[in-house]
DNA sequence: GAGTGGTCTAGACCACTGT
DNA sequence: CAGTGGTCTAGACCACTCC
């Protein structure tokens, strides 16, 4: 302990410098815990807080039975909201044709239809507090609750969660919609909605972030510890009601949103 | 070790309901780890590891010397960018007097100029590659480089982190805008700019997350280990020249960021 | 069943806070 | 100097994976 900064934390830094040195490389194992304790490097509980940090900073991956071992990097997905919700309202106009295999995830991931499975589950629930106010009912309304999230067929982690909400009267004026077994909708949201005579007029996106659950950590295929991105999105008609709202979870180290935002120009010029 | 869940889980689950309950109150010591030790409860490691992870979840802080005590809870501050733009650029328009004391910074936080600090240190770095790429001029460009933070008198915690770069040749245009001295400026970054003939357009916001480092976490007021917002802010000029761009850390647990986005109404309805 | 990470203990010693 | 959290050790035993 002659040094400021823990022993854990060097070793950790130790291995992270060899990690971005490419030493080590995606999928290969760092050494046992129990070898470097024989070298005399630290004791069993030092060398897993090195590695458990190492964890935490997405570096690694660590599994009973398998070893210590250098994670592979997903590539950083950005998601253009301006532009991404735009489209998404076009689409909806367009021919079935076109529609189908088109979606928002196809586009956010640059992947083809065929590779993305969706996955919906969907249920009615009365509507809590903060739904009621959000969605200007009385509580205990019905709302139609769809839960999903997408997937690349193989891999087993989710591309983002989202619990979305409508009135479950509004949306059971068109039967279809209340029916998982139709998602995905050919044409999204704002299709579905133009079939019972909705226009949606703008939507309202805030933004947090907190540390992903346990659960998030492993549907997300993010070291657990690690951030997630919430995105609370509200859709509002042109009749000025709240039709629909989202919450989505995003993987933190995988998630970046942009916005653009135009201004009025000063008058004279 | 009978059951699934860690001891040092369980243990941390307890006082964490303890601390919503408000058996706990913000300010309260917990008990000493020895004295939970001396009860039976655990070993020492075993407590730490439970305080820790309460620690990390941003209910308590831990100090050497002081114990463990429950954390006060800031409330969460939300920034609407779209209207924020607006009046930002709307105010460089107004006389002095509306100006001076009326930031953005006091919009944030609800506060008055008086009860605002600002810090402010500018210096001169050439632009690397990316910075280079952003403004679209050569790498080694030399760039006005402004690092600022706000705080309230008395809390030593920043509100945000902000690094500004403007290209350091446009800038010199007006000397009064290389003085950090000069500090808040009145009217903000819009009015600055107005001085050297440039109007921005559009503002592009890129939005991402990550694990606060140790500086920041300090810095911010905010647990060790939780995470910060992100945010890349490119002001485009009337020109469609990128005139200035901030990198501001937030911390995660406090911000929210609000986009209002519009859509083209559908044709004929 | 061998391999490998996860939890837990008991206790020594370090480092910072505040009287 | 007393109080209190932080780091570290050596070793026992548990739980999951893969052969």
């Amino acid at each position: 302990m002659a040094s400021r900064t823990p022993k854990w934390r060097e070793i950790a830094e130790t291995f992270a410098q060899k990690i971005r040195d490419r030493e080590y490389l995606p999928g290969d194992q760092l050494p046992q815990i129990r070898e470097l304790v024989s070298q005399g490097l630290g004791s069993k509980t030092t060398i897993m807080a090195a590695y458990r940090s190492l964890e935490t900073e997405g570096l690694v991956v660590t599994a009973r039975g398998h070893g210590t071992r250098v994670r592979r990097q997903y590539p950083r997905q950005v998601r253009r909201h301006q532009t991404r919700y735009g489209w998404e309202k076009a689409l909806a106009l367009k021919p079935e044709v076109e529609r189908r295999g088109n979606g928002v995830v196809e586009q956010d991931t640059g992947l083809a239809h065929e590779q993305v499975e969706c996955h919906a589950e969907f249920n009615t629930v009365p509507a809590d507090d903060r739904l009621a106010q959000r969605f200007g009912v009385p509580p205990g309304t019905l709302m139609l609750h769809r839960q999903y999230w997408h997937s690349v067929p193989g891999d087993p982690i989710a591309l983002s969660l989202i619990d979305s909400y409508l009135v479950h009267e509004v949306a059971s004026r068109n039967p279809d919609l209340l029916d998982s077994s139709l998602e995905p909708w050919p044409g999204g949201t704002h299709h579905q909605l133009s079939t019972i005579g909705i226009e949606i007029d703008q939507i309202q996106d805030d933004i947090s972030t907190r540390l992903a659950t346990l659960h998030e950590s492993q549907h997300l295929g993010i070291p657990n510890g690690s951030p997630v991105i919430l995105l609370d999105k509200t859709s509002v008609s042109t009749d000025a009601e709240v039709v629909e709202f989202s919450h989505v979870v995003l993987p933190g180290e995988r998630t970046e949103i942009s916005y653009t935002v135009p201004l009025e120009r000063w008058p004279g010029r």
